[in-house]
DNA sequence: ACCGTAGCCGTAAACGTTTCCAGGTACGCA
DNA sequence: TGCGTACCTGGAAACGTTTACGGCTACGGT
């Protein structure tokens, strides 16, 4: 319960100004007697200067937020662990706020201003022309997850949604497929329209394309059923997200339809969870990690030169086959997956 | 770009003192024409008020820490997510860090002290003496997710493993088994002692009990394919965590063994990839955001009134029974509850 | 007519730092 | 000896806000 020691307090012990104090512990130009004083004072009184004071002086907070529709959803989970990494690294705080809807996140690009982060990394579930304003008045640099109008001026780092579905259809082709549906999430979000269009592009426009409540497995499970009890029941299915194609997977096992044989599934997204699914889960890996982490590396190259011209990063896609898609089969070889270090936590 | 208006160019403009426009601002006894004036001046401007200087005037940051071993676990995104909300809630701003291994955690809470936040919400991988005595020196409010020596004198809030596993195995005798296996993580880390205790407290010493290299699944179907291929084969396994249990039924259906008649498997901390796999795993649910929500609130409290008694929460667990041990088979609910007696102390 | 009081206001200090600036000392060199 | 210079130091201002304090005005009661 010590009192936190000040500054002055150390100038005192250590009978020097307050000013030769802050230079002897910042390292600046000092008498070494001085800086052994004030070295000596401080580390008696358990000096640690003050962040905020620091803050207001410097004009930066050494904070970053990440603001994300939804904290919970593994994928920008994925992303903020990458974003921790960088950003901790580089010195900085992160904080992490959830914005809900579109309104609470033009709300907290706004509050930016109040000046308590140095950057920003948004994720939006929407771009809407209020939030590419906000963004554009802000303050303090925000690079975006996702694609923005080049006019907003701002730095983005987006997936290969296209590439990665063009790989996901090829590779359906490839394993014999004749007729891909597609299952997407809501139409009005972001990666809903964006996969959903790269899809149509990928297997043309007269591919079977269905539209499930929102991106958990019940929904796809629902709108699945239905898909595959219909006429012209296709032979593969490409899901929007992966939490959709677990619901492929359970609608198909409840018709008695065998995977990858009468249907092949192919998820997008990459999780742990498709991995770890029987049948294993091909997927679409849009680099959620590298994203996040390409985000956060962009974001602290514009806190050292703002002047730079805003660059549009896109990440490659790459496709995971698995059991859910490999027609040729052998039996297990489930565990052809990457290692994840996943320790346990460490409650009692 | 437009720069940042401060409360002294409102009162210019308002034709005020500084001291009057931040009365009018902040609701403090003021004339109503000059509420009004300053007011205009600074929707004029834009004003927001600086969120730095305002902390080091006030002495509160209005920002919170949580900080965990390991983010990208399930458990404590789970928890995090429920602190999130209550902390934002409360017009608090949350900062996610993770520690990385013992040193770094102490480490973290020493460097409280810089005093950029009001308290600190800390899940540490183990508890050692050194973090004890740090806590206990801390300047602000630290509540710890897990147990603590009484002495710490700190908030804590637990789970139940104890309770929780004792559920498990009454629930795996009362559909019949007679042979209960445990699947452990590492007995070095806490989870792996403490859930393994509670086993042998529940299910006696005579119970087969094995050790995972890790918390994984793919450690997980490793032992237990050796497990199930050895003499007397159990009839049930609990495993310490769902990762395990999952690689544990991987196991079983490589092995051809059926689930649950042949073998029954039951995971713990009630994670939504048991939901969504096949066949749906039981699980013991630890409350993990329970947990972090009661912390979250006892932070608060704490906060509000430095001086109130440590309290030392226990959040009850449930089984969650699904059909992975539903011998019976019927479609079932899948948030049947087998609700413990437990007394839970610091209702509000 | 006077005084007490209530209401509002501005000046200035304070929070804990960093940093500009001017002054002081010591020293080397002419 | 005198002067320039290099080095170090302390005073004070500044970052943007809140707030204690005292003063002013207006007003109502005696």
């Amino acid at each position: 319960m010590a009192q936190r020691a000040t500054i002055t307090q150390v100038a005192q012990r250590a009978g020097v100004s307050i000013a030769s104090a802050s230079r002897a512990l910042n390292g600046l130009t000092s008498a070494t007697a001085t800086v052994e004083a004030v070295r000596a004072a401080a580390r008696e009184l358990g000096y640690i200067p003050d962040a905020t004071a620091r803050s207001l002086k410097l004009g930066r907070t050494l904070q970053l937020a990440y603001a994300v529709a939804d904290i919970g959803n593994p994928v920008y989970v994925e992303m903020m662990a990458a974003i921790q990494e960088v950003v901790s690294g580089a010195g900085y705080r992160l904080l992490v706020t959830n914005t809900g809807d579109a309104a609470g996140t033009v709300d907290l690009v706004t509050s930016l201003q109040r000046g308590y982060a140095d950057g920003m990394v948004l994720s939006p579930l929407r771009v809407t022309d209020e939030l590419v304003a906000a963004v554009a008045q802000s303050p303090v640099p925000v690079v975006v997850l996702g694609r923005m109008p080049e006019s907003a001026g701002v730095d983005t780092v987006a997936p290969d949604s296209a590439g990665g579905i063009a790989l996901a259809v090829a590779h359906l082709h490839a394993i014999g497929a004749r007729r891909i549906a597609f299952v997407n999430g809501p139409a009005d979000t972001i990666p809903g329209r964006v996969r959903g269009g790269a899809f149509v592009a990928a297997a043309g426009p007269d591919a079977p394309v269905v539209s499930a409540a929102d991106f958990t497995a019940a929904a796809g499970h629902a709108v699945a059923h239905a898909l595959l009890s219909g006429p012209d029941r296709p032979d593969a299915v490409l899901a929007a997200n992966d939490l959709l194609a677990i619901g492929v997977l359970h609608a198909a096992d409840q018709l008695g339809l065998s995977t990858p044989d009468q249907l092949a599934v192919v998820g997008v997204d990459d999780t742990e969870l498709g991995k770890l699914f029987r049948p294993a889960l091909t997927s679409v890996d849009l680099g959620a990690s590298e994203r996040g982490r390409r985000a956060a590396e962009l974001l602290l190259e514009r806190l050292n030169d703002p002047h730079k011209k805003p660059q549009q990063v896109v990440v490659p896609a790459a496709l995971s086959v698995r059991r859910s898609s490999d027609v040729k089969g052998e039996p297990m070889a489930d565990d052809a997956r990457a290692p994840h270090q996943q320790d346990q936590e460490g409650e009692r």
